[in-house]
DNA sequence: AGTTAATCAGGATTTAATCCTAATTAGGAG
DNA sequence: CTCCTAATTAGGATTAAATCCTGATTAACT
């Protein structure tokens, strides 16, 4: 038997795609748990690590893990102030020179910086 | 007062020189534990992470956070097989065209590939 | 040498993530 | 439609990195 579709994956895909704050599993587990308190965390957590593993989803980690329904090829910007993650526009990367041996075959690019709102209240 | 010069920062920061791996807190622990065993953990990570706070190391967050002694510019890229952190040269990336409103201060480019042991074990 | 605030040891605590097991259920076969 | 079975789930236990807490220690200034 293959992959089944359940009401819960369901359920948790379309919360994440309507959440555009980059969400960890423990935010978007937050929110379905709002309208349906008996989706436990444990398949929040599970399904949303599978999505990623099949592509479904982008996984981003930021020392937790955050997860983006956009898998448009995009680089990401976090707020070194407040910790909010948003997506800035891909740019392209010339191959690095010394690659240590490595087979490269991806990359994640992430900025730091201060995000509009913080940047009024640093003023 | 200041800060302290103490034995165990010095100890803690030789250890992390000497280790090529780009380590975790925990694996830094375990290599100064062997030669000093009354160094207690909390002090390793503490030491690791005010050390990474004032740039003297730099702190690599790839799910745990691994440190790296060597601060000149460059990038990293982390083998998908068995975990392995190595160096590779930076490259000039240019600025995204949306930056979605932040103030760009820096950028972290962690690549993903095959380290040279384990496209041998693949082959 | 005395003073004091920075630092430490050691253990408790937090928290994200994973693991475990019995119960449930999607979806194919008959 | 009903049965079957493997995929999935709920809920709690567990793991492991990181942080926090408290009393003891100590670097460094006077």
């Amino acid at each position: 038997m293959e992959e089944r579709n359940t009401l819960q994956k369901e359920i948790i895909y379309r919360t994440l795609r309507e959440m555009s704050c980059h969400p960890t599993a423990g935010m978007v587990y937050e929110q379905v748990h709002l309208r349906h308190p008996a989706v436990s965390r444990s398949t929040v957590f599970r399904v949303l690590s599978r999505m990623a593993d099949e592509g479904k989803i982008l996984r981003l980690e930021l020392g937790e893990i955050h997860y983006d329904a956009q898998t448009a090829p995009h680089d990401h910007v976090r707020c070194r102030v407040c910790g909010a993650v948003a997506d800035v526009s891909r740019t392209e990367l010339p191959r690095p020179g010394c690659d240590a041996g490595f087979l490269l075959e991806d990359r994640t690019v992430i900025y730091s910086g201060v995000c509009p709102a913080c940047r009024e209240k640093l003023q």
